[in-house]
DNA sequence: CACTAGAGTGACCATGCGCCCACTCTAGTG
DNA sequence: CACTAGAGTGGGCGCATGGTCACTCTAGTG
C-alpha cells in the first residue's frame, strides 16, 4: 500500500512507538522492525529519518533527557514550600515513571548505545546522572535556605537517592510507582540532615 | 579435530569463559559462540551440558548467587569489630567486582533470563537480592548489639545501601572499585543510624 | 495541467544468532 | 582385543535482525 503523503512528526511518531514497545514488552523485544510496526509505518520511515537504529536509539534516549531536564526547574521551584522528603519523594516517583526506568535498561543493556551517548556529551549512564544533577541542585537550594544540615554532602545524597529508588524501581519489573518506600528511602538517606 | 577425551568439568570452563567474555565485551557479545570459543570447546559442549543459551545463563547466574551467599556468613561474623561502615564499605566493594555488576547487568538485560531465574526461586532482581539480605543480616545483628540505632529501619536501609553502591558500579562502566564513594554513600545513608 | 522533488513502501539481502545432528574419538568393559 | 557407551566436534540449517533501494504516490510549482 504504496503512500506518497507526508507523515506528520514522524520522528515523535517513533519515539512514541518504541516507548510503548519497551514497557510493553521490554528491551528484547524492542527491533526496528516492532517499532515501525507500531507506528504503522513501513521500515524504510525509520532509515530515512535515522542513520540506523542505533543513531534512533541514542536520539530517543536524548529526547527523555531533555524531558527530565524540563522538569528539573521544577523541582527547584519547590525549594522552600512543603516538606523536603515529601518534595523528593513526589520527584522521584513521578521522574522514575516506567518509560523512564525502560530508558534506562535499555541504555545498561546495549553496550553500543552507551559509546554513542558520550560522543553526544551525555557522560556517565545517561539519565540517571542527569536526575542526579537535578536531584543536587535542589538539595543544595535548600541547604541554602537551611532546612537541610549546612554540612550535608549534597554531591554524595543525590546519586545516592537516585541510586536507591532506581533499584526500587527496577525491582519492581517497571511496575507502578511504590511512593510509600521511596518515601522510606528518602527518610533514610536524610534522616542526618533533616536534624 | 574431533577428540573423545573428556573436559575436565566443562561446565564450570563455560561459566568462567562467559564472565571473561562478560567482563572484557559486555552483554552484546555474550554468545554462546562467543562462549564457547573463549573456553575453547566446540558449540556442541555447550548444548550438551544446558538444554539450551538462556539455561546456561540462568545456572551461571545461579552459580554467581551461591558465591554471594557463601560470603554473607563472613560479613555476619564481623559483626562487633571493627567499624561499622568499614565493614560495609569492604563487602560491598568486594562483593560488587566486576563479575557481579556485569551479572547484574546481564539479568537486566536479558527479559527472558528474569522469568527462568524466577521460576528457579530467585525472586526479585537475582544478586541484588541476595546482597540485600546478606547486609540485612549484618545490620541486624551490629543492632543487637547496640553499635547502631535501635530504632534504624534495617530492611530500608540494606536495599538502599545495596542500589546506591549498585549504580557507583554502574556508572564507573565495570570499572575498578572505587572504595572512596563507596564508603561516602555508607557514611551518608547511616549517619543517622550511627548517632 | 505537465512536471518533479520529496516521502513512504516493502520485497529483498547479508549477517549472525541459537540450535541440530551425523560424525569421530576415547576410555572402559568382559 | 573387539565392542560400545559416552563425550566432543563443527558444518550447516532455519530464522530474525538491521539495512537497502527501485518503486509509487502526492503536493507543490510555474
Amino acid at each position: 500500500m504504496p503512500t506518497g503523503v507526508a507523515l506528520r512528526d514522524p520522528r515523535q511518531q517513533l519515539f512514541d512507538a518504541a516507548a510503548r514497545v519497551l514497557v510493553r514488552d521490554g528491551v528484547g523485544e524492542l527491533t526496528s522492525r516492532a517499532v515501525t510496526a507500531e507506528a504503522g509505518v513501513a521500515k524504510g520511515v525509520l532509515h530515512r529519518h535515522f542513520a540506523d537504529f542505533d543513531a534512533f536509539l541514542t536520539e530517543l534516549v536524548l529526547d527523555r533527557i531533555a524531558r527530565i531536564e524540563a522538569r528539573a526547574a521544577d523541582l527547584r521551584d519547590r525549594a522552600g514550600s512543603g516538606t523536603v522528603t515529601g518534595n523528593l519523594t513526589e520527584a522521584l516517583v513521578s521522574g522514575f515513571d516506567p518509560v523512564a526506568v525502560a530508558m534506562i535498561v535499555l541504555v545498561i543493556a546495549r553496550d553500543e548505545l552507551r559509546t554513542r551517548l558520550r560522543a553526544a556529551g551525555t557522560a556517565r549512564l545517561p539519565l540517571v546522572g542527569e536526575a542526579a544533577a537535578m536531584v543536587a541542585g535542589y538539595l543544595t537550594a535548600e541547604r541554602d535556605l537551611g532546612r537541610i544540615a549546612a554540612d550535608a554532602d549534597v554531591d554524595t545524597l543525590a546519586p545516592t537517592l537516585i541510586g536507591a529508588a532506581h533499584l526500587r524501581f527496577t525491582e519492581e519489573e517497571h511496575g507502578p510507582a511504590a511512593p510509600e518506600a521511596v518515601r522510606r528511602v528518602v527518610e533514610a538517606v536524610l534522616a542526618a540532615a533533616l536534624r
